[in-house]
DNA sequence: TAAATAAGTTAGACTAATCTAACAAATTAA
DNA sequence: TTAATTTGTTAGATTAGTCTAACTTATTTA
């Protein structure tokens, strides 16, 4: 089935929306913004990747991907993510440049590309940001993370990944001394606004909620994909 | 100027049909055959091109790209061309492969990504069909070839490109024994249908007069880019 | 629980890219 | 130099993706 890059768009929105809010079925409100569309425009669309067999909707009720669709949309991004490792890695792109390209690069249809541009790159894990690549069968790694804003003061932990991949979010980080891999200390938390203040390679600097909601961290002592055998962490 | 995908198609078939008929001046119906559509089809995007600036066109009139216009055309060459050697020098694709793949990823708009992919192949000069790629500022080298059909009995040339650039062409080639560079002998040729016997590193095939038509060839003495010094060359 | 608000749907319109069928102009050939 | 043929144009229709404005259903709250 070819779908068309707006179809495609429309699944991989989907997906992304109810990970972010982390339940399953999404609303047309929802999904409207996430596409920067107005809700009627979604319902007509709704209608069409419903004919398709792509989503599971019914009339006033909540959106789910069918497993067709849900397929489909983590194969977008996958080459999506393998696209943004393709450019950090091999063409020096920076860290904040790297999504809008990949945004483009992830309608190209080619499964022969992909596995390819996989195996070039010698079948990554995670991408620049952090996320997982699921791989051909569509599976990806889970990790347990959590945000920067769930640190309780004085504890310490390692930045695995990103929320927000928008070049603006991306300099911030970057400005603060943070990259991916880099210990965090929590020295203290206004209790008012959440303000915090961090500590990152002797680097003191004030972060708001907002951006401490889209880092993602682990305790130091976690690996990847695994619990931490650390009993006393807070963070399994 | 941010064009569609496919006016972006106009202008390349518009800038490829000039090249092949040799004449500046497009009619309708050629750039129809081009782009597998109905001419009515090209009629109505002609006035869209024209409204834009970048072809100069009047009614019943032959078409030709207007300096902007064929800077565009020029841009998305070199883009397809790039893009052809990646897949070739990097990913391992083979000749009759790429085609088709540079033909979606030709249209990604990335200045900064044309740039950084042009340096990480270290700025080649030829495709993997032999067409030279257009440098970042639309200039090309010219080559003086000839089609392997315009060869005289008895001469021997070598194979510098390819004109049809399709799948099934380039397997058809393969299967002769050819590739890039290679030395050809014309042993003969009928007069009746032009039929002819070459031999390619000891192989001999008949090929016809269409598939020779659509091998380009230098003298063994000439240069790429320069006249041959050879006085007897034919190729000059 | 009834009114207010939020969420979702429908009808009708627009634009881009395409088509078919009919028509007009230009070129070629008898 | 007219008729036949080729080439190019126009009008009207279609599909995909989007919109606005008006409407309906669901949820919240006073």
């Amino acid at each position: 089935m070819q779908l068309s890059y707006t179809e495609e768009n429309y699944l991989k929105a989907l997906l992304k929306v109810s990970f972010d809010s982390g339940s399953e079925a999404v609303g047309t409100n929802e999904l409207a913004i996430s596409l920067m569309v107005k809700p009627a425009t979604v319902n007509d669309m709704l209608k069409k990747l419903k004919e398709k067999g792509l989503v599971d909707y019914e009339k006033y009720g909540k959106i789910t991907l069918s497993a067709d669709g849900k397929k489909i949309a983590t194969y977008i991004i996958r080459k999506h993510r393998l696209w943004e490792t393709f450019l950090y890695e091999k063409l020096e792109f920076s860290w904040d440049e790297v999504h809008d390209v990949a945004e483009q690069l992830e309608h190209i249809h080619s499964q022969k590309l992909v596995d390819k541009l996989d195996k070039f790159l010698d079948f990554p894990e995670y991408d620049p940001h952090g996320d997982p690549i699921p791989n051909r069968l569509g599976e990806l790694k889970v990790q347990f993370k959590k945000t920067l804003s769930e640190v309780a003061v004085g504890n310490s932990c390692k930045m695995v990944a990103v929320k927000d991949n928008s070049s603006s979010f991306l300099q911030y980080v970057v400005q603060v001394g943070l990259g991916l891999n880099n210990e965090i200390n929590v020295l203290s938390k206004q209790e008012y606004d959440a303000i915090m203040v961090i500590e990152v390679n002797g680097q003191r600097s004030s972060v708001s909620q907002k951006f401490a909601d889209n880092i993602f961290v682990v305790c130091q002592h976690c690996e990847a994909g695994k619990l931490c055998p650390n009993e006393r962490c807070t963070f399994n």
